[in-house]
DNA sequence: AAAGGACACAACCGCACGGGG
DNA sequence: CCCCCGTGCGGTTGTGTCCTT
């Protein structure tokens, strides 16, 4: 990478050899964001040029847009974020952009790494299918677990997106998650109605139980880390909201077809 | 303590697309 | 319509760091 020069495709010239390329120093960084502070962003070959930095205007774009910009978010994705990612995944497939614009101060690029570092492994591990409704099952298991612990916190709030989801309203399978703690409190015990409220191991068996026990290990290793709630979304959850996916959901068509877009080769 | 492997992330690449000339 | 250029996107890779043996 750094020092590797693809000639065959790269276009010579005059000031090739002048070019930089690799990691950003210190004072590249600072040319960069005075110049945009001065002048503001875009047109990035003629910004190189001008602001005298020895780099391509593609590679100025990317340092400013995946680490420079001021509202870039640095440190862990929340369990928010990776959950929505998960969701937005199943969605969308690899339209890092897209899901990157659903996750404010996240970029592509860093959702994209965190897919293919974490949660490819993991699938990977556990032998989970892609294009299977397991993942999207323990996904919903998962929220519900963790909005559930009574170590946590912090509360989790469903993003939107989660809400929209398919569920089914069957009697059994709702009111698993205290609402109305949207405003940073932590979760309140939930009430010990056996029926509203089975304990985790009554549950009907998750088809994906191994995939969620070590995810949730993944997380709660994060949790010293986490930001407080209401750092990233500001989702509600609402009575209408704390319902939890019972095991024969049905998944809409278009989750189906888009449902983890893994390498085969890879599951 | 050292070596090798695994991991995470920054950065690069090729390609596609759209706008302007 | 074609070409050029800027931009955006997804895939890939290089490298530093951490972990394991």
């Amino acid at each position: 990478m750094a020092g590797v020069s693809k000639t065959a495709t790269h276009r010579p010239s005059e000031e090739e050899s002048e070019l930089r390329r690799g990691p950003w120093t210190v004072e590249e960084d600072t040319l960069l964001i005075h110049y945009i502070a001065a002048h503001g962003e875009g047109q990035w070959n003629i910004l190189a040029k001008q602001a005298g930095l020895k780099r391509t205007g593609k590679s100025c774009r990317l340092r400013w847009l995946n680490y420079l910009k001021p509202d870039i978010k640095r440190g862990n994705l929340t369990l928010q974020e990776q959950l929505l990612i998960l969701e937005l995944h199943s969605k969308w497939g690899n339209r890092w952009s897209k899901i990157a614009q659903e996750l404010p101060g996240r970029t592509d690029n860093e959702i994209k790494n965190y897919w293919r570092t974490r949660v490819q492994k993991q699938l990977r591990q556990l032998k989970v299918q892609a294009h299977s409704r397991k993942l999207l099952d323990a996904i919903c298991h998962l929220s519900m677990l963790e909005a559930m612990d009574q170590t946590s916190n912090y509360s989790i709030n469903l993003p939107p997106s989660l809400h929209n989801m398919n569920l089914p309203n069957s009697s059994n399978s709702t009111v698993l998650l205290p609402a109305n703690h949207s405003s940073g409190a932590p979760p309140p015990p939930p009430p010990r109605s056996v029926q509203q409220w089975p304990e985790v191991s009554a549950w009907p068996p998750s088809p994906c139980g191994e995939f969620i026990e070590s995810w949730r290990f993944d997380m709660v290793e994060q949790k010293q880390q986490h930001e407080p709630v209401g750092a990233v979304g500001d989702w509600e959850v609402g009575d209408r909201d704390a319902q939890m996916i019972a095991p024969d959901w049905v998944l809409e068509d278009v989750m189906v077809e888009n449902l983890w877009s893994l390498d085969h080769h890879l599951i």
